[in-house]
DNA sequence: CAAAAAGCGGAGCGACTCTTCCGGATAGTG
DNA sequence: CACTATCCGGAAGAGTCGCTCCGCTTTTTG
């Protein structure tokens, strides 16, 4: 589903291979510093190249976009099935929390797609991996006497969407301010304190929350092919 | 500094005094249901009226999602003083958070400001008023021991900010379930849990958050006067 | 060392935004 | 009822962004 380079046919030319570089790591840049509204002649331009050589490379603007957060999206995958390996249920919950908002610290391209500004349509393939992974965290954690009972698995993923707002806010000059309010809400999971007044989101409450309601990543509804003349 | 109605120096024609009522309105509906991002074409079509109409009565877009924001950020700063007048600590401190959010359920413009999303400029206005009533509340609270001692003011704010980003993405089909994160935010905040691992912000650096970073309400940037001719 | 294939770049189109301008409609006045 | 200050509406200027098209350059091939 992602748009990986597609399988190359015939071996790009080394020039091709080397400006389809330039523009990823350009791309990743961009996104991360200025957010994923920057325009694709900056990301060319940045690049070093024109703007016709970018759609050479990649369909549209939401293609290199959505190819870049999936790979970053599946960094944080991973780092759950890493976390799945801890043998202490607490300091596997921790680690996975630390490493959900670390990555977010560099990137404002992808806070803005955990705020649900924006939509990138992968999140829910995202989603699917991590709610098994995140559900056995707690259900470890939970035996294990270490987590509030009444704590769900999508309580997790909400608490990682409420440090991107602290870094979303303070990632310019005090970019560990996140920790300290990790550290608060882990205090409120700890068991025994009061009962918590609304249940949690479903899977698939969660699932539209992200899911939902956000601009697509540039409205763009490509309507008509731009020229009346369809020669090509 | 709010761009309030100039004090009208001669009466408003009475067409003119309705059509002006007809945009704020229209103006607070659509930014609270869509956002800020909204065009000035949309709000004088939805309220029935033509775009030149609109820049006679407000000086530039800005000016009205200025003038709208603060009427509610204003309302903010009043529930704070009102929850000063609490004799609970506790009861207070939860009831101005409760009334702080509540007022973001139904207007999304509003959380863009707290997400930092957008900026519309006057924040630090609305801090500095802000800044106070939050420092006595967290002051009265510890005094009665009913709030952690290595809490700060700063603290309520950006578990505001928090709340903001789950309501931004649960409003449209359970708005209520930032009622669960704060009850959880609280817990975290009574004495006795383990430290939080970093100071606080500093009223300073937390003004600075809010106010730093964001792209501006429409980048604008008018920089030559539109025609050479400058006639008028 | 050509010829052909592949790739490059940027002018330019459509769609959208904010804002201005001014002919024509409207309300208040004598 | 006319007359004028006021106001309305929408066309149009200027800017931005996404994307396409096509003449020109570079790489690969034979």
């Amino acid at each position: 589903m992602t748009a990986q380079a597609h399988p190359p046919a015939r071996p790009l030319r080394k020039d091709a291979a080397r400006n389809r570089e330039l523009l990823i790591t350009a791309a990743r840049e961009l996104f991360a510093q200025r957010g994923l509204d920057v325009s694709l002649e900056d990301i060319a331009q940045h690049a070093g190249l024109g703007v016709g050589t970018g759609y050479r490379h990649f369909a549209s603007k939401n293609e290199i976009a959505s190819a870049l957060l999936g790979q970053t999206l599946d960094a944080v995958v991973a780092s759950g099935e890493q976390a799945l390996t801890v043998e202490d249920p607490w300091r596997a919950l921790v680690g996975f929390f630390e490493a959900a908002v670390a990555v977010q610290v560099g990137d404002r391209g992808l806070r803005e797609v955990f705020l649900g500004v924006q939509d990138t349509g992968q999140i829910e393939y995202v989603h699917g991996r991590m709610t098994v992974i995140v559900t056995e965290l707690v259900r470890r954690a939970q035996r294990a006497g270490v987590l509030r009972k009444d704590a769900a698995a999508t309580d997790i993923g909400m608490i990682i969407t409420m440090m991107s707002a602290v870094t979303e806010i303070t990632a310019d000059f005090a970019p560990d301010t996140w920790r300290r309010y990790l550290a608060l809400c882990l205090a409120g999971l700890k068991p025994g304190a009061a009962r918590l007044p609304l249940p949690a989101l479903t899977e698939e409450q969660f699932r539209d929350a992200i899911d939902h309601h956000k601009k697509a990543l540039r409205p763009t509804a490509k309507p008509a092919p731009a020229r009346a003349k369809s020669s090509r």
